[in-house]
DNA sequence: AAGTGGTCTAGACCACTCC
DNA sequence: GAGTGGTCTAGACCACTTC
């Protein structure tokens, strides 16, 4: 089987070097279901034959996905497509908080359809007033709130999601993410501010209004740096404990 | 100069892949500070000559240590080890008035030989009451105070230290550290949380006591895994923004 | 112009898994 | 034994930084 060669790569920008191309042709392959955990994809000598490139060219790209997560290789069994593991992400990008006590669960309280409020459209690169979903939820320890969270996703990249039922989702959402859209987030940025509860939030956070609050304003992104979430995370100051390591 | 070839991984355990045996000797030289951030690493031909193993060789480890932080490639002009930039880092994420406007200067209130507190102590792997130079200090950012510090350097790692005025230090301790003490500072943890301001805190800091302040509690570690600095910044909450990257 | 890292190729040989 | 990924080599050529 010759293969298309690397008329496979024209669509893309030529600019890019070989490899940047090449991951991307795969990442939309493993992205469209055509390859599953199933079964191995093809050999690497059989892919580098197919898009015609050096072996080594195959396997740097195919280590490339394995350290982002989306292969998994065995010695003399295959590569494989990884799937989702349900707690790896779990606490990867939560930092409220002592992981290790109690166990935290996510109450979702509404889940619709919503124009982008401006800081949500300016974080994800929308115009404001987007279509988008919103997931309003609360996050608890042990029965007690520790997090309101507001949450967008920009539509239609997360369609699918909205003929779920909210129940579906589950706790944990980037997991959601991956199994039903495809897609999955890999790196986030934060930022931590200091105000005070207005009325909803206190009652949610059962605190007083004008209590201390720490505000987490966060911008998931993909692989490729494109944001694909902001949410915006509310917790009593007086709980608060936020643990991040700096390399 | 004809290096000592593969004599120099001789002492490794012989089963391991060349390149992991390639990579320790290349962590134990980053450690050992025989390479530090001023001056690149020896071209990649010319470590590939020396340990004679293939260039691919070499820049698989060095592609595997940029990876993991503890090395920097910049194209055109060398491979450095990596440093942490701390100090100019946390001091930006204080919204006082524009970042880029006014610079940030360190005012040191007292610097002198004490006992290490139990917290300290404790982040440091020292035992309680262990000899540490204590810096007390207050950093401005337009004349305005922005963050009160307490730093405790261990000694005798940082014995040099003690016999410099505190004006020889700078605003940057971090460099001090690498050119007094030959201390590299590659990586730290952070945990911040929210509290009230103490009588002194409240007086540097010109707020009212009891005001909200947030807390940021520092340990700063070498690239081999030693901490070496314990911090305990105090910041007003009103004017706290902590930006992180996490991935 | 010289020196650095970045890309890409081509091929040999080894180690592991599965039938 | 056949097929898979893992290791290692050798070398050409390109792009960027510095002088």
């Amino acid at each position: 089987m010759p293969g298309p060669g690397r008329a496979a790569l024209d669509g893309l920008d030529p600019r890019l070097p070989l490899h940047a191309r090449l991951r991307e042709v795969l990442v939309a392959r493993v992205e469209s279901g055509e390859w599953t955990p199933a079964r191995p994809l093809p050999a690497e000598t059989a892919l580098a034959e197919y898009y015609e490139v050096a072996l080594g060219t195959m396997r740097r790209v195919l280590g490339e996905l394995v350290e982002q997560g989306l292969l998994e290789r065995r010695h003399g069994s295959g590569t494989f497509v990884r799937r989702a593991k349900l707690d790896s992400s779990l606490f990867r990008f939560f930092r409220y908080g002592d992981p290790r006590s109690g166990t935290p669960a996510g109450r979702i309280l509404s889940f619709d359809r919503a124009a982008l409020p401006a800081t949500a459209a300016e974080a994800l690169g929308e115009p404001p007033g987007a279509a988008s979903l919103h997931l309003h939820r609360l996050r608890l320890r042990d029965d007690e709130p520790v997090l309101v969270e507001d949450i967008w996703l920009p539509l239609p990249r997360f369609a699918v999601l909205a003929d779920h039922h909210q129940d579906d989702l589950g706790d944990l959402l980037y997991p959601a993410y991956e199994r039903h859209c495809g897609i999955v987030v890999a790196s986030a940025e934060e930022i931590l501010t200091v105000g005070t509860a207005n009325a909803g939030d206190a009652l949610l956070l059962r605190c007083r209004r004008s209590d201390p609050v720490v505000f987490i304003e966060r911008t998931a992104r993909t692989h490729d740096g494109t944001a694909v979430e902001w949410r915006r995370s509310v917790g009593r100051a007086a709980d608060f404990r936020y643990r991040i390591e700096i390399r």
